[in-house]
DNA sequence: GAAGAATTAAGGCAGCTGATTGACTTAGCT
DNA sequence: AGCTAAGTCAATCAGCTGCCTTAATTCTTC
């Protein structure tokens, strides 16, 4: 087993190759107008069939992508979850939830294209079943809506599954939009993922804390 | 100019049938998925390209469809703007900016797709400029976003246009879930348009309210 | 070292796409 | 009534898509 090395290296450096030119591809001209083709020849693949071959239809490599970072931003709510421990401060579980992300596309380095990749796949009819069960898959997410449920008892279920999706949707799409700001060059409101993570934190907690108007 | 009834409301009949069908469609399935000749099918045209004829390149059929409805956006806003005066409430302003995008879905009566149809619009890498123009050409946005920087004083202005972008995704993306639930009937956290109106409005708000972190 | 498998390359295929074109139908004007 | 122009239809075009087939190359394993 120790000559796997040679050959299987080529292969994943091969594949990393098609998910890296995929993912930049898919963010800057949707993933749609994007062909397989096009993949494989930006990977500098001369097979056009390079995609088919290692990952198999367009579906099958955008899961690929996406349970690339997966692997990433779960490490870093592995790791802010443990220093939450149980605690009861709203803010101590929203950082959890939200900071994953930001933090990774920092730590990628600029430029980088996930984020708007992302945003698109969720918000495809037919793609975003795919991001659905990515993310399902995460026991850390449950554990975060648990420790909000605990700090919130008095919030209506509805009204908490409500602010979820909101939330949810807060993240990548201001990411995305930050993202798309510093490849063009446009002035961004925050100077850094850090401080992004920030703002997102502040206007998350106090979406989470606002008062519930009764409806009848 | 009497006699403008018979041809151009044959005329005027098709682009709207065009414009319907259309919307759906890109709803349902996605806006890249779907053909100009499928779209002039669904509309009941034997022509191929009833979609050329009428409206040009995809891209200028999907302003149509953004115009159609903005006209009816803009006339409940400028409506609930008139009811607001120059209130120094929050609430008030963030009422104008959220409430008019529902309260329209609710008027058109279930099923509606356009709150899908806008999610992918506006997270598009291509299409999102389409959407950016049309938007940017309302003044009474304008006069919300001014009444709440009088309400809103001491908030940064980086922060102001971030929270600004977050209200703006929210808006759509929840409406867009909540249609989607609508058609695929799952629950929903609200049961009609107008309470889906209040808890945004209820999130925003704390999200705009919510204390500012310094970052150094 | 040679047989064999995995990977990459290259070309070909049917099907669909948007766009153009010309023929046909119908409304509106004189 | 007859002409013009707008609208509708159907066929056609080149280009691109995914997928398949067939070499050529490279590494593994016996």
């Amino acid at each position: 087993m120790a000559g796997r090395t040679a050959r299987a290296e080529q292969v994943g450096a091969t594949r990393e190759l098609i998910l890296t030119a995929a993912e930049r591809l898919f963010a800057e001209r949707g993933v749609y107008t994007v062909s397989n083709r096009q993949v494989s020849e930006a990977a500098g693949q001369g097979n056009n069939t390079a995609v088919g071959y290692h990952f198999g239809t367009k579906t099958d490599l955008i899961r690929a992508i996406i349970r690339k970072h997966a692997a990433r931003i779960e490490e870093i709510r592995a790791r802010l979850l443990a220093a939450t421990g149980d605690s009861t401060d709203v803010r101590d579980w929203v950082d959890c939830l939200v900071r994953p992300v930001p933090e990774h596309l920092g730590a990628l380095g600029s430029p980088t294209w996930y984020a708007r990749f992302c945003a698109q796949v969720m918000t495809d009819p037919a793609l975003r079943r795919v991001m659905a069960e990515e993310s399902l898959s995460s026991p850390s997410l449950r554990q975060i809506v648990d420790g909000l449920r605990r700090c919130l008892p008095d919030l209506p279920a509805e009204v908490r599954v409500e602010r979820g999706d909101m939330a949810r949707h807060l993240i990548v799409h201001v990411c995305a939009e930050r993202e798309r700001a510093l490849a063009e060059h446009t002035p961004t409101p925050r100077s850094n993922w850090d401080d992004t993570a920030t703002g997102l934190v502040d206007a998350v907690v106090g979406m989470w804390l606002a008062p519930v108007t009764p409806t009848p």
